[in-house]
DNA sequence: CTCATGGCTACAATCGTTTGTAGAGCGGCC
DNA sequence: GGCCGCTCTACAAACGATTGTAGCCATGAG
């Protein structure tokens, strides 16, 4: 109800003043921070810079910030305080990007009314909205590539089991090893403690001693994966020629190594940006009834390199 | 003045009643957001994780949250708005993690008065405080070592020019091999165009067609490194034994990599933590004149591998 | 001439803090 | 008793926006 041109003289005049509007007050006002936090579990981890920069493109378009925070522990009480921090703040919204399995942290949030998106990891006991990648559809890639080159006797190596992924990937191996008609027992399967290299190597090792058939190992995480061929080479096997290895998340380098991974690889920054998206939902249609909870998964793709080979003759 | 028996009664109050200080109105009051900004030029390059842990746990631990925003633009204009933005959230402070030598963002930034603090990358045309490896002296590691194994035909792979890394580590390269008393034409010298394993690979190939003489060479990362490796190779040499390679940032699986590359580690963690620290000191002693403006490098290891081996007989 | 209407100006309340001032209650000191 | 200092309560202004209300001045319709 006012006219164009005053509108445009307003705001010529505000330009020149050079005046800017203070978010703070604004905020006070409105209730609203226009700030999103975002809690990293483990920011050393290379697969959490494209999720951080798909979060930040996509809430930046709408006139949001980011507020990272880091939770180095590993356990779910470490992480409160730190989550506790952002909620004082007055953020809009959270983005969660979390080691645990452990729901209580999401649930939290909920009951205080905060809308929160967890990223890469899901949560299995509580309702909450979640992007994640489709570990059982990966994994199921790593298998049928496998497959296909003829290999019948198929291990996996686990990661660590308080983690979605972890999970995730050990009942893709299951339900594709069984779609294919395959043999999984339990004794072709070994958690390693944690995803590094170190207890995929002890993982493997235990793996190869008590399955010495097996002639491929499908991998949860890349450097399982690489801990896996040390294990091979110190039984005298080569890897690829004698036993096919996969990883997954086919992070950087992976193709520089001897021989090169095949590994899969996830879409992490458009994870980070789908999971933007959904919180930028629910945030501005603050729907309480139909509030989406269900995890969305990102379908990955395979990478397939010098590490799976036609199991020996 | 207030007895603390008093004081211990109205906080046991505020918590019972759920009270929390509510950050906006404060700062609008005090004009102080206790909030810093966090530039990062290009948030998917590993080294900047650590980075950001660092600075984020030492402002954190002063009640300062950090505001992270990406310019994925490699040209300093694209800077400006993404840094305006953080600006107009009325940040208290702001660390710049930046791929470009050009000051005009810091000066800006300086003149509107928010104390900024440049990290791992410096500017060489503005007085502005920064925190960078110690690029001098990370080189004259590798050209000792180098040197100590018995070579002294040594080129360097030089990164692109309108880094500031890239500059330290080719003087570096200069005042190293002087003060050994070797040979650094500047036919012994080639400069990739990015820190990536394409660029280093052409360059490399440049430079051994150029000095097919040379037994070693200094990369100015381990991309460019890495390069190099595809470039020897594809001239029937093997490396490490004909011809030896260093690489610089001494990134995750390099011991990995067949030959393990010999790198430089650059303490990343403590480089945004004493970002951090400069940066605290400078918003609390708003000190106009003693203002901090020099740069502060932090001293970078080496992390001896298969990759370098004495000269061939 | 009156009155409704569109487009504007002016003013006040509010958000939750910080900061400052005024005054009340109460003990001890001269 | 009067005065001072200590501790506390009470109240108001300010920060910079949003939001709502009231009034002003044209214009044009009745």
């Amino acid at each position: 109800m006012v006219h164009p041109q005053t509108t445009e003289r307003v705001l010529a005049v505000a330009e020149e003043l050079g005046y800017t509007p203070n978010p703070l007050a604004k905020g006070l006002r409105t209730n609203k921070s226009m700030t999103i936090g975002m809690v990293i579990s483990d920011i050393e981890n290379p697969v959490f810079g494209p999720i951080i920069a798909g979060v930040e493109a996509t809430v930046g378009r709408e006139g949001y910030s980011t507020l990272i925070a880091e939770a180095i522990a590993h356990d779910p009480a470490a992480l409160t305080p730190v989550i506790d921090a952002l909620v004082d703040r007055r953020v809009d919204g959270m983005v969660l990007a979390m080691a645990t399995r452990s729901g209580e942290n999401a649930a939290r949030l909920k009951r205080l009314g905060v809308p929160v998106v967890l990223v890469n990891r899901a949560v299995d006991d509580v309702e909450v909205a979640s992007i994640v990648g489709d570990d059982q559809f990966g994994i199921g890639l790593s298998v049928q590539h496998l497959a296909g080159l003829g290999h019948e006797l198929i291990g996996h190596l686990a990661g660590p089991m308080e983690t979605s992924t972890a999970l995730g990937r050990l009942q893709g191996y299951h339900k594709h090893m069984e779609e294919l008609g395959l043999d999984h027992p339990d004794s072709a399967v070994e958690s390693a403690e944690w995803y590094q290299i170190e207890p995929g190597y002890k993982a493997a090792g235990v793996l190869l001693d008590r399955r010495p058939d097996l002639t491929a190992l499908v991998a949860a995480n890349d450097l399982i994966a690489l801990g896996a061929y040390r294990a091979i080479r110190e039984r005298g096997l080569e890897v690829g020629a004698d036993i096919s290895v996969t990883g997954y998340n086919d992070m950087m380098l992976l193709d520089m190594i001897q021989p090169s991974l095949t590994s899969i690889r996830v879409p992490y920054r458009e994870m980070g940006s789908e999971a933007a998206e959904l919180l930028l939902q629910m945030m501005t249609h603050p729907d309480p009834e139909s509030e989406p909870h269900g995890t969305k998964r990102l379908r990955p793709s395979l990478s397939a390199r010098d590490s799976t080979q036609p199991p020996p003759a």
